[in-house]
RNA sequence: GGGAGCAUAGCUCAGCUGGUUCAGAGCAUCUGCCUUACAAGCAGAGGGUCACAGGUUCGAACCCUGUUGCUCCCA
């Protein structure tokens, strides 16, 4: 039987990935094994796959499929979220594209039009993931407006509500005054425009207190030398000013300390406060401030408690409020009241000035910030258990940098604003009657119940329109994924919950893992997880982040088409510390490739084997040796995974496989050609292999499945027994004595190669191997393994030095190649001079240490020693060389 | 502006408690091989001021301070 020199992966992957599924080995039902969970981060459900998924999602399934085969009831439970502004975006310009406006076909019929889309689109994720090999338990697969998610969501905001922790207040907002509708930070565009700085003039009145108002005063008496200039690219709001900020550190405005401005055109007197906040260097350092038209000024005018001047109008003209320029467009005002100032005498400059201005993503208007009515999610008292895990190391953040990054948001937490003004999400569960008094409860019913009990006025009761936040439904995600909400006894989420590992990105810290953590802690009194792996960013070759817009980002498909699923996981993972960005490379999936492609040729080669049970087993030493070095690997890797280092996990078997397997062992155990194998050899080497195929299966699933189902090596099968349910090897015996003499063997055979090339000898020409020993090692026990890689016809210990033969040296002993009169003795006397000159160099660094009476006196005891050793070693090999050297002279 | 992190071979990164012959791996490059499992391979080689400047120490890539450069987060 022939088989490809090439692994073609396309085949194994759907023929596996399906027998899986209806093997059903995803599954997870509770049981009496441990279990070990990961919810997926839920995609946005109107996405694609892209790299960062991929990484992410390779990681899980590894962690995934390894508690699998190491004995516990694996659970990854995946699905997506709605991602309501998103989704309501593609969903709007779906619709758009019939000529249909959301406003005009009302909310009912556009969340109909909404889930059409997503039954049609949102699963295709979730198909992509399984061409990675993703081994998600499918048949839980939940969304994030699934009906108990969403039930769930109401519910939650009710208790919260009930408690205390949810209200409303008055917020900033991104308006877009020509859609008249609020927009969120990510629909708005930051473009950089051209704009002009106007420095206007605000008259100063020194009565700063007692509250009489003596405005003529001000117009009069103080206004040449009183005065002060600020600086604005928005004239036309200084209507509705309410203070003038300056540092209170700024030397040039201490006089104004507790005076009061007059704003020109208007006469208004505004008082001037002093706040660090502003900065010196900008403009004048006299800020106008502004609570109703900038975020910055609210924020300012909340602090020093200011009123609030509304004067544009929902759709950008100005109102009566500003008293002047009424009803013009905030730009027509902004030109119309320059010349105003001019006439006044308060315009003292204009320059020109570059800055950032956001337009709304729909209509290009450009954002308008709004105070408007938002609804609170309190998060001080959740975010003291959240920050205690992460602090106390309940719950571990990998890698653990990010702990600072994580107690400072804790610490410093704001109140989170839960409302959107959207329509795809849960409804906020909030009733206004006519008055507009409102309650908050499930259902117009309990609504009705609760207006009738305070007395009050409910015959058109109204639900609010906004819905809530789509992470008010994902930090519920480690819970209401097993129907923790629904039936919080339930035998799922008791067994399940808490999960292990939760693997995500570091950018979504706050915004889900700290919230999810909250959660956990108030809906379930316990931590969602036990450790948080955070990935990094996956970047291209020259760093920019992988991105649609940028265009830089490879199609994960194709990736998987070409290098195969298995390949491209390997090549993710490859260069993939925790937490630290990726630098993508296809080469790393050729990498992966290449690897799959060695496994499948190493098991070309055994199963071409011949098998004669009369032979002799010669093989013992090879074998009992890398038995060794398999374990060890597997202590390697069991010691990477415990410390979520994937990637090292990853070389460690890439080497062990790589190296000491196709390199190393099967090389001492090939027999030769067309010659039979004994049936000892053959079976533990069978055996090595399908150890092998299971320690490679969680990073490299379908290759090791293939291989795994081989009727020839491994014998019929049952239908059950697969390589992804197959036992983890455990770490046997470790000969750390055979590991040593082995790799000293190493380099017998690579001294041999060295001198096969600079002797211009063919590897297929059999040499002379002569060995003079000086160490204790026992070359009697190798001398099968040395004759048959490093191709000698005759080895044989010697006491003497050999005259007439390349040398070298391992360790402390020579070893001799006769080459009668080929030997070419002045390279052979550069060598030499060149290995005495480093060994020299070496001892005299040695000695150095030695002769340094503090070293001697403060470094621990073994140190010394093993200095002491190195001495020794080193004089014995300069002896050795020099008395090679002797023997060339003569 | 505040906070955090990073800087090691051409590239991507290891280097874990300061101490082995410790300056490493993979990729890339170069040399030689189509050697009967594998050219998606095999055998070798070259490549470094561990960002810079100080300090601590018997000893520093590793600890401390400063400088420079880059990145991220918050404003």
């Amino acid at each position: 039987m022939t088989i490809s020199t090439k692994y073609q992966p396309g085949q194994a992957e759907d023929k596996w990935y399906s027998y899986w599924m209806e093997h059903k080995f995803f599954r997870s039902v509770p049981d009496e094994r441990e279990p070990y969970t990961i919810v997926i981060p839920p995609p946005n459900v109107t996405g694609v796959l892209h790299m960062g998924h991929m990484l992410n999602n390779t990681i899980q399934d590894v962690l995934i499929r390894r508690a699998r085969m190491k004995g516990k009831n694996a659970c990854w439970v995946p699905g997506t979220d709605h991602a309501s502004i998103a989704t309501e975006a593609k969903v709007v310009a779906m619709l758009k594209e019939r000529g249909i406006n959301k406003k005009d076909i009302g909310r009912e019929k556009f969340l109909e039009y909404a889930w059409e889309w997503k039954n049609k689109y949102g699963g295709i994720i979730l198909e992509q993931l399984k061409k990675l090999g993703a081994s998600c338990d499918w048949d839980r697969t939940r969304f994030t407006m699934d009906e108990d998610l969403s039930d769930a969501v109401i519910d939650t905001f009710i208790h919260l509500y009930k408690k205390g922790w949810i209200y409303r207040g008055v917020r900033m907002v991104n308006w877009d005054p020509q859609g008249k509708t609020a927009v969120s930070d990510e629909e708005v565009i930051r473009k950089e425009v051209n704009q002009k700085l106007y420095y206007i003039r605000y008259g100063v009145s020194s009565m700063s207190e007692g509250g009489s108002r003596r405005s003529e005063k001000s117009d009069v008496g103080l206004q040449t030398s009183d005065f002060l200039i600020i600086a604005t690219t928005r004239p036309e709001t200084i209507m509705a000013d309410t203070a003038i900020c300056i540092n209170p550190n700024d030397e040039r405005y201490k006089h104004l300390h507790g005076k009061k401005a007059t704003i020109p055109l208007i006469n208004k007197e505004i008082p001037i406060i002093l706040d660090e906040y502003v900065d010196m260097e900008f403009g004048t350092g006299c800020l106008k401030v502004t609570p109703a038209h900038d975020l910055n000024d609210y924020e300012l005018g909340l602090k020093h408690n200011l009123p609030v001047v509304d004067i544009l109008n929902d759709d950008g003209t100005l109102n009566e409020k500003a008293q002047i320029l009424v009803g013009e467009d905030r730009f027509a005002a902004r030109k119309k009241i320059v010349p105003l100032l001019e006439e006044a005498g308060a315009l003292e400059k204009v320059e020109d000035y570059k800055s950032q201005i956001g337009f709304s993503e729909r209509t290009d208007a450009v954002i308008e910030p709004k105070l408007s009515m938002q609804w609170f999610c309190k998060m001080a008292e959740m975010a003291t258990p959240a920050l205690d895990d992460v602090l106390k190391g309940d719950i571990k953040l990998i890698p653990d940098k990010f702990i600072n990054t994580y107690r400072y948001w804790m610490e410093n937490v704001k109140d989170w604003c839960i409302s959107r003004q959207l329509w795809w999400g849960q409804q906020i569960p909030a009733w206004y009657n006519e008055k507009g008094q409102w309650v908050v409860a499930k259902t117009k019913e309990e609504a009705e119940e609760q207006f009738r009990i305070s007395g009050l006025e409910f015959s058109n009761l109204t639900q609010e329109e906004d819905v809530v936040d789509t992470w008010f439904s994902s930090w519920l995600w480690p819970i209401s994924v097993f129907d923790g909400f629904k039936d919080p006894n339930n035998e799922d989420i008791n067994y399940y919950y808490p999960t292990n590992d939760l693997v995500t990105a570091p950018e979504i810290l706050f915004f889900w893992v700290a919230r999810m953590i909250m959660a956990g802690h108030e809906f379930r009194g316990q931590k969602p997880f036990s450790n948080v792996y955070l990935t990094g960013i996956v970047r291209d070759k020259i760093g920019r982040k992988m991105s649609k817009s940028l265009g830089n980002s490879p199609d994960p498909l194709d990736l998987i088409a070409n290098y195969g699923a298995d390949g491209v996981r390997v090549g993710m993972l490859f260069s993939s510390p925790a937490g630290n960005d990726l630098m993508f490379d296809e080469k790393h999936c050729e990498q992966g490739r290449n690897f799959a492609n060695k496994i499948w040729n190493a098991f070309r080669l055994v199963k071409g084997w011949q098998v004669n049970d009369s032979l002799p087993n010669t093989n013992e030493t090879a074998i009992e040796w890398f038995a060794s070095r398999l374990s060890e690997a597997l202590a390697e890797i069991e010691s990477n995974f415990a410390q979520y280092r994937v990637s090292e996990a990853l070389i460690s078997t890439y080497k062990l496989v790589w190296d000491d397997f196709c390199a190393w062992y099967l090389e001492m155990i090939k027999p030769d050609y067309q010659k039979p194998i004994d049936r000892e050899t053959y079976d533990t080497t069978v055996a090595f292999f399908e150890d092998i195929l299971a320690i490679l299966h969680p990073f490299m699933p379908f290759i090791t499945e293939e291989l795994w189902h081989d009727e020839e090596i491994f014998g019929t099968r049952a239908d059950l027994d697969c390589c992804i349910v197959a036992k983890m090897p455990e770490i046997g015996a470790i000969d750390t004595q055979l590991l040593k003499d082995i790799e000293l063997v190493k380099d017998v055979i690579a001294g041999v190669r060295n001198t096969r090339q600079a002797n211009q000898l063919s590897p297929k020409q059999p040499l002379e191997l002569y060995i003079k020993a000086n160490s204790g090692i026992n070359y009697d026990r190798f001398r099968g393994i040395i004759a048959r890689t490093a191709n000698i016809s005759d080895l044989r210990i010697v006491n003497e030095k050999v005259n007439d033969a390349a040398s070298f040296r391992v360790a402390n002993d020579e070893l001799y190649i006769p080459l009668a009169e080929n030997v070419d003795r002045a390279a052979e006397k550069e060598r030499l001079e060149k290995e005495k000159e480093y060994l020299l160099g070496f001892l005299r660094s040695v000695e150095a240490k030695l002769g340094n009476e503090r070293f001697v006196a403060n470094a621990k005891p073994e140190v010394v020693e093993m200095e002491q050793k190195k001495k020794a070693d080193a004089l014995n090999k300069l002896q050795i060389i020099d008395h090679s050297l002797a023997g060339l002279a003569g």
